[in-house]
DNA sequence: ACATGAATATTGGAT
DNA sequence: ATCCAATTTTCATGT
């Protein structure tokens, strides 16, 4: 819901925008104008007076946007205060995080519109499909994997990390598993190494052996795997998601 | 600069909006509404009858946004193809991509605002202290890290991974370097781990030290490296913005 | 298009 | 608060 809209605001106004909204924490803030941006902390950026839009939301979040893509030019997750001066002809919004030490200002030039909106926060958001989802279903159906599995353990805390799923297969070795949702790299080749090796150091009487767990697998991955002795799963990606969602009856499934 | 501005939108109204923008990509596009969303592809996600707000950008990408955090609720990087349909009582906005193949559905259903505004690309912007300085800051002064040492590569490939940095101790011995910006983790010790181990392969007559170059490191990562044989070293990170960037003459700074 | 790795990653969860 | 791992990671870059 609209709650405040100005076009073309003198610094003036916009101080005034400011002062009604910045602490009172309801409303979604947003001005677009051409703007400098400078963010030291972390790292240190500025971007040149070009044109921006500037959301602040209720939870003291910031995100600056440019005319491309999803990520904000400069943002800031939280913040401890956000404060608003004047300087020369313009108004400067400063936005400072504590710990790590960050501070983001923007110098509105050329405010061409500043509004507020409420925007109720929302609950009954539902994901599906994350790896906790894959883990969950791989458990129950651990012959989906191969044969004779027994899981042992999920979530097995280890010096190195922990392992997704441990498991004894129908010969009575050991298997550690990696699971990844998404096309599995090198990265994922390593920490199932990682993982294998250390239990091997725990038990070096034992077989082990180690699988990834993956829908799919990059070439340079699936060589190293081989190398290392390693086992390549594939597992058809959760099957409910391929299906084409516009269909009517998935949409609700999707809630079920 | 606002191009088109309306409160409250009739499911027809906001059709007429989108046909007048959608195909144009000129304009941001954002829609406040009572909205529920549906996301299948990567993953499967649904948000039921909430308020959110929605924006398109020009080059396609969507986002959709809660009264909380930076990260939207839903979005895509990338589109191939946005459309609206009047369905029953109210519009809904399909976002399609093909590859990965993902969609998303809005149904806008009680519209409380409707905009269009141009933001003129920018393309001044810098960032300063990502890893990249942070290589070419040590490279140009090895010393920093140990006393006589001489650097023989950057971003050296080996089949698993690129080499940050690849030198020669005073004694004659190799080195590879692993650089972090932040502090490093266990992720951290294991890739360079690697990385001294393959290098090893390849000359086993070789000594070789792997140092861990970073700001800081977490307690279990440096007692893996201990346990490793491989080294920390640390350095001072970025100190030009250490140094609060609200004063005077750093601003300048950042962009000499 | 595929693969890789950084990121001011952000976020959530466990310790 | 610290640490770790997932993420619809996104994004840039190299091949």
């Amino acid at each position: 819901m609209l709650v405040d809209h100005i076009v073309s605001p003198s610094p003036e106004d916009l101080q005034a925008f400011f002062d009604s909204h910045i602490h009172r924490r309801e409303c979604v803030l947003q001005v677009l104008a051409a703007s400098e941006i400078m963010y030291s902390g972390r790292a240190a950026s500025m971007a040149e007076a070009g044109e921006f839009l500037t959301i602040i939301k209720p939870d003291g979040s910031l995100q600056v946007h440019g005319a491309k893509g999803v990520k904000p030019v400069n943002w800031q997750p939280k913040t401890n205060d956000i404060f608003v001066m004047q300087e020369a002809d313009h108004l400067v919004l400063t936005a400072e995080r504590y710990s790590p030490n960050e501070i983001v200002r923007i110098s509105f030039l050329e405010p061409a519109l500043a509004q507020a909106f409420e925007i109720q926060e929302d609950h009954s958001f539902v994901l599906m499909g994350s790896e906790a989802d894959m883990q969950k279903s791989l458990k129950a159906n651990p012959e989906s994997i191969e044969e004779g599995l027994i899981i042992l353990d999920e979530e097995l805390p280890t010096s190195v990390g922990d392992i997704d799923l441990y498991a004894q297969d129908a010969q009575g070795n050991l298997v550690v598993m990696e699971l990844k949702r998404n096309k599995a790299t090198q990265e994922a080749v390593h920490q199932l190494a990682r993982y294998v090796q250390k239990i091997h150091q725990q038990m070096p009487k034992r077989d082990i052996r180690g699988f990834l767990v993956a829908p799919d697998i990059t070439n340079p991955a699936m060589k190293e795997l081989n190398l290392l002795g390693l086992e390549f799963k594939q597992i058809t990606a959760l099957p409910e998601f391929e299906t084409n969602v516009s269909q009517p009856g998935l949409f609700e499934g999707l809630m079920a």
